[in-house]
DNA sequence: ACTTGGCACTCGCGGCTCGTGAGTGCCAAG
DNA sequence: CTTGGCACTCACGAGCCGCGAGTGCCAAGT
């Protein structure tokens, strides 16, 4: 009984926290909940949930705040999903459908996470190695210079441009590039290494250093550096909570300026299909200790391909955002199955 | 003389306060910058400047403090050309020469040009419309949908999905393929509407429909929203300033995730070789009021292709900021040409 | 015609005190 | 286990005050 009592507490504070922005009293809290017990009672519970580590006083005398671990707790058995209105779904789903491409795809999907959540919008390109090749094309930019660009189911393309040591002769690159579409074309990335191994092989002896150099930016260009394209928007929101709060919006640009730990943030989504939140502490990287990330993946037919989601600070409105990320990533979902 | 003693004070005062961002007083003037004349003397001098309108003071007994007027001055008059240092020159040099393709470039340019003069950097990539086509290519997604590339001299690749209300035959995609290429290769923006002019009569009848959506959404590729591209970076910088300063970052950040309006800010560089600055309520965009802006262009050969700079507080160093975007915008131009 | 020292005046800022009130912890009674 | 009562704590904001940087003006000096 008690104990129900006492979660309902911690639910309580942290629905007006979250509201108010403000530490709550437990002559506040009687008022706004129905708690059917007096204020002395909820002090007595408060003492009890400050005990176990949920709730904290920012100081002597002042009212209580939830910690990391009170909003953990208030992720995992209090809180009750808040599904997103209809004019919200709409919204989303409108805004989505008239994407002409992926990037736009991607640029709009930020934008208007960003804009249902209030928050930093992450939106993670998606993967080539969870892809498969559609096309491989090789076009000779001068004598030395070939540019490589791939295209894979997810309608994403990349592009590399390599550097030759010596000129590339023209049959030289019509060849490679039907062998290269020929053994590559359905090919996930996998694969491809597979497929690459030894094609230098057939060629002659003169031409194998300049296949082998395609053939390695080919396999890095699915591997490095192009798994780290994430969009982020929504930054001018970090900025709401102004000064004043404990979230001090320097470090948390710094970090956001670094894909590397964009994709930390993104990356370490868990595999599970709902929406994974790591709150505060909780989450790796220094700098975004006192704020709170929320991902989901999204999916091509049934293999996930990538993550979403926003960062903000702890004090969140967790329900409602874990609904949007969700959504979001549903929509993103159907879209990329569309095309 | 006391014309010229005037100037002298004006650019002692944007010295000053730039270096300490605080209003700078006649006493603490004299002491700094070898005047040889009293305190008394300057500050009649100021009460001129103050009556010209380059300079105001926050509320009686203050300091002074440069107006958007008295930047202007400054920087049109009397500021001196700052070199670079040795090594920066070197940084950024290095750190240019590392990028493998166009991406890397525009990524590497606006993250060198944030750090090397510490505030919010934008770079523009080359524009199309500047550019001529290296290679058109045409790739079957499905079977009613082809995906477009485009491929420029500046090694810029736009993509585009098109979408057929019917069935695109192989021997079509093909035929169209290479016939775009032999009209289209070589050609700038403004030839090619022109050479697009009437491609689909020379197909069967059923077949020019789906030629001109190509045709069509080929021109508009190189049109409208890819000129967009912008890249931003450093925006970490602007929370430095911190709160207190009359920088509210919440109206900049909005105004910095606007496509639209970065195309503003760099768009209107003037066509003139060298750095463009606008100071405060100069630039167009309202929550930029108490911002400067320092673009300037690059090229690629002889033609500009797009700009680039930064934006900062108005109290920025602007020799400095000038000499580093100067530098940069040169040093990409070089990386251009060597393409 | 400028420059300069003197001088009175202004006014933002930081430090100080102090009252208020929200909020707590404890306790004894129900 | 709950509840009303009660004493206690402390952050916060208001009000006050003295300091000092900085100004404007003026009369004397060059």
């Amino acid at each position: 009984m008690q104990e129900e009592r006492r979660l309902a507490v911690l639910r309580a504070i942290v629905e007006d926290y979250v509201a108010t922005h403000e530490p709550v009293g437990s002559k506040a809290l009687v008022e706004r909940h129905n708690l059917g017990v007096s204020p002395a009672t909820i002090r007595n519970d408060m003492a009890a949930l400050e005990e176990e580590g949920y709730i904290a006083q920012p100081h002597t005398s002042a009212g209580r705040v939830p910690t990391d671990l009170g909003y953990r707790l208030f992720v995992d058995r209090l809180s009750e999903v808040k599904p997103l209105t209809a004019p919200e779904r709409r919204a989303i789903e409108r805004f989505l459908d008239d994407a002409v491409d992926l990037d736009d795809v991607m640029a709009r999907t930020v934008r208007i996470l960003a804009q249902v959540t209030q928050q930093v919008a992450l939106v993670q390109y998606p993967s080539l190695t969870r892809s498969t090749i559609k096309h491989v094309e090789l076009v000779p930019m001068s004598s030395t210079r070939i540019m490589l660009i791939v295209i894979t189911d997810t309608a994403r393309v990349e592009q590399r441009l390599i550097e030759c040591s010596a000129p590339v002769p023209e049959t030289l690159v019509a060849d490679l590039r039907s062998r290269l579409g020929v053994s590559l074309t359905g090919k996930g990335y996998g694969e491809a290494a597979g497929a690459l191994e030894g094609i230098d092989e057939s060629f002659a002896p003169e031409e194998r250093a300049i296949v082998r150099v395609v053939a390695a930016t080919l396999l890095e260009t699915m591997t490095e550096r192009t798994d780290e394209r994430i969009v982020l928007g929504g930054t001018a929101h970090l900025a709401r909570y102004g000064q004043a709060f404990p979230l001090a919006i320097q470090p948390v640009l710094e970090a956001l300026e670094e894909q590397v730990v964009l994709m930390r943030l993104l990356g370490e989504t868990t595999g599970q299909a709902g929406v994974t939140v790591r709150i505060g502490h909780e989450n790796p990287i220094e700098g975004l200790a006192s704020t709170s990330v929320v991902t989901a993946r999204y999916e091509r037919g049934e293999h996930a391909v990538a993550s979403l989601g926003v960062v903000g600070p702890t004090h969140m409105d967790y329900p409602g955002t874990m609904a949007s990320v969700h959504a979001v990533a549903r929509y993103v979902s159907r879209i990329l199955d569309e095309q």
